[in-house]
DNA sequence: GATGGAATTTGCCTTAGATCAAATAGGCGA
DNA sequence: TCGCCTATTTGATCTAAGGCAAATTCCATC
């Protein structure tokens, strides 16, 4: 395997405040790894053998019920971490990392980690930041679970998305990864039914335009303000 | 003040594998402070100037949106940290905490993390891998959120609360502090009245004895059968 | 270009649970 | 003990969104 360069995860938030010699030295324990789309990374309760960086592509990661449903959690985007149970004490991950398109990771054993950790305190101050604001994250995902109707949250869910991932088009933003109206639900705890009479009729009212497997957002704004309408519960 | 003696924090479970004169040192540089029922102990927003732990009562933890509604996070109970933004790389409270009932807590300055972070390595993992089990927490509110009723949810919200706050009394387990029909349904993203029936049902059933600001799991077999009943949605 | 399977759209019906509106019941302070 | 404030209960509606069923459309592959 041709040796990594420190260049690729140079300038990556994680890596902030990291001197080079220790670039090249995190770097030098890493192994690439190519994953095809809809290969699965890691999985749900599997031993966490290593934790990876995502190089290049879009990772969903998902939850699976006992009962048969899954709850997409996030999208990874390039240059975040995935999988690092070690770091939060855990043996096993906790849910399944599916390739949404051809990606590239970068990645180390776990027992790493630790060593990681003390010997560069940078690192692992911004991992735990980036922990920080996943728990935030997903407090508002609750929250939102809780006080907004399935419109708004929806709504919310692409303009999130449009954010993370959206690439500008002569049309408006695209989705830059392939996304099923069944997995927009699954982010939204929804149906598939209800996700598509909502693109429906945002694309009747022309805020968005969407194909298969494929949602351009043409009109932020007016998103946005769906997306904040009054909640309804007391 | 009379200074703090370390068997006050000697077997919590944040403060596993660290020696009597760690704890010393940890323990010297605390304050403690007492908080009536009803008193906030920090505030979302805020500065966050200290870290806590709660020595006894119960604490709970309230996000409140723009828009004015709240959604109880979680309950704190004794021998937990909380507000411990500074581990993770913020500068504010995310959340409100209030006590549910007059508390004890120490208080740390936050600016001492980054110090017991590097002076006590099994602090600073420990207390990660409490973070590591509330994300878990989060993960599990969200998909609870998105695959189970109502009724599920709430049933899941008392065995919650009974076995981490259950006190055996000869009726059935008590929640041993105040707790409304609001504040269930603040947990669980429903409404008083939904609750009230519910236990109302639950009560005529045995399941159940409940007062004002007071619930008794008589039956927590029972209730374990009603949320684990099938989610609904495809 | 034909064929088959997956993704999407839509209409219709149903229902869990929110909303609205009173009535009731505790518990606490005067 | 009385009165008041707050928590709770319960009934009667209403509705957002789920479930079901049947097209339809889009790709990929043969």
């Amino acid at each position: 395997m041709a040796s990594l360069d420190r260049s690729l995860i140079a300038g990556l938030s994680v890596f902030e405040g990291i001197a080079a010699a220790d670039l090249d030295r995190i770097i030098g324990q890493a192994r690439s790894v190519r994953v095809a789309r809809d290969q699965p990374l890691f999985e749900q309760e599997q031993d966490a053998h290593s934790f990876f960086l995502l190089l290049d592509g879009h990772v969903r990661v998902v939850k699976s019920t006992p009962d048969g449903h899954e709850v997409t959690v996030r999208y990874i985007s390039p240059g975040e971490l995935m999988g690092i149970a070690s770091a939060l004490g855990r043996t096993t991950y906790p849910a399944n990392a599916v390739a949404a398109v051809d990606c590239v990771v970068l990645a180390w054993p776990s027992h790493l980690w630790p060593t990681f950790a003390t010997s560069f305190p940078s690192f692992s101050a911004n991992t735990y930041k980036m922990v920080g604001s996943r728990l935030q994250d997903a407090h508002m995902r609750v929250i939102e679970m809780s006080t907004e109707q399935v419109e708004q949250r929806v709504a919310n869910a692409l303009l999130k998305l449009a954010k993370q991932s959206g690439k500008k088009t002569e049309e408006g933003i695209l989705i830059d990864f392939p996304i099923s109206r069944q997995d927009i639900a699954e982010m939204t705890g929804t149906t598939l039914h209800t996700v598509s009479r909502l693109l429906s009729a945002w694309e009747d009212q022309g805020l968005v335009k969407s194909g298969r497997q494929k949602v351009v957002v043409v009109e932020p704004h007016r998103l946005v303000v769906i997306a904040e309408a009054r909640g309804s519960k007391s």
